[in-house]
DNA sequence: TCGGGCCATGTTACAGTGTATCAGCCGCAC
DNA sequence: GTGCGGCTGATACACTGTAACATGGCCCGA
């Protein structure tokens, strides 16, 4: 996974061992360092709580649940509660840097720097759990001219794919 | 809505009263009556608990939580629990006879003779609350061509479109 | 400086969604 | 009859999400 993300992260690694994912500091890192750039230019707080959240999420590389969140945010007397996690994501959610996927509810980091109109695609592994994102603007055309056609004003688009990713799809042949 | 159908389903009438939906029996007969062929295609046991669950679904056009259904269901000394709505809704589902939609934690039923392959999208009206599901080969092929080019195998496919339906746009545009 | 408004967070409670598990029933094949 | 598998009932529980209220920090105008 990832390794067919249409537009690459910065560092060229990917999530998908047998274990699933991993967490990656240098995901993290570079979430929040352009989230934090992103809320200064928008006038937005970036306030601790909303960026270890997406700390955790990014560095997760695969779908979390809020439950989840807020259990890795716990421990050595922190406790940080679902709500809380919630509200971060919305905000989150809100300004683009997580998505939230609905057939898992659950949330991913967003890695891209789409537009805000852009409609994305996610690409959920059955096998490792990965997730990828990507923008796929013929799909994107095609459901508008096919909403037009039907008098329908869309305000948000819901496309996620269920299947097998290349890498594991590769790993599955090779081992048998 | 349903006005747009890419395929109707026998009678001419719209769901979309200011008051949302309504019960329709026409809908639920009908469907039921498709789904008791079916099943007997198949060799599949359409009992009443499953002939009702979808009967509920289709009388009312629109996104039903299991647990909704399950009241509806209930009273005058019948009780049916969530459990066994679930039940029955995983069968309808696989069947094809009912769709799950992801952003609403609901079910609707499938009004259509797609094929078993056919990926649908859903549109949702955030105004009359109303549903529409729609077969659009061009979206489709236009996704099949992305994934492959991915590398991504995919085994099912989620699109759904939450915006205003023709008919609220135009009952808006006239009253204000 | 004081007060008020706004925002982010904490906390509790609760509503809504979904699954695991066990038990009983029924039809059917052996 | 006996066993088996599929369907349903019932209870309990896990997971997901929101409402409501309280607190604390910050800015801003009086």
């Amino acid at each position: 996974m990832r390794a067919y993300a249409q537009q690459d992260h910065g560092h060229d690694h990917h999530h998908d061992g047998a274990d699933g994912r991993h967490g990656c500091g240098r995901c993290a890192e570079s979430a929040t360092e352009r989230a934090e750039r992103l809320c200064q230019e928008r006038g937005l707080q970036f306030t601790p709580l909303r960026r270890d959240v997406l700390a955790v999420v990014a560095a997760e590389g695969r779908p979390l649940g809020a439950y989840d969140i807020a259990e890795r945010m716990s421990g050595q007397g922190r406790r940080v509660a679902a709500v809380s996690v919630y509200r971060a994501l919305d905000f989150l959610t809100e300004q683009g840097l997580v998505h939230r996927i609905s057939s898992r509810n659950a949330f991913v980091s967003c890695e891209h720097d789409h537009g805000d109109g852009a409609s994305l695609v996610f690409l959920i592994c059955r096998s490792c759990g990965g997730i990828d994102e990507m923008t796929a603007p013929a799909v994107e055309s095609a459901l508008d001219a096919t909403l037009a056609q039907a008098g329908f004003t869309p305000t948000s688009r819901i496309l996620e794919v269920e299947g097998e990713c290349g890498s594991c799809r590769e790993r599955r042949r090779r081992e048998g």
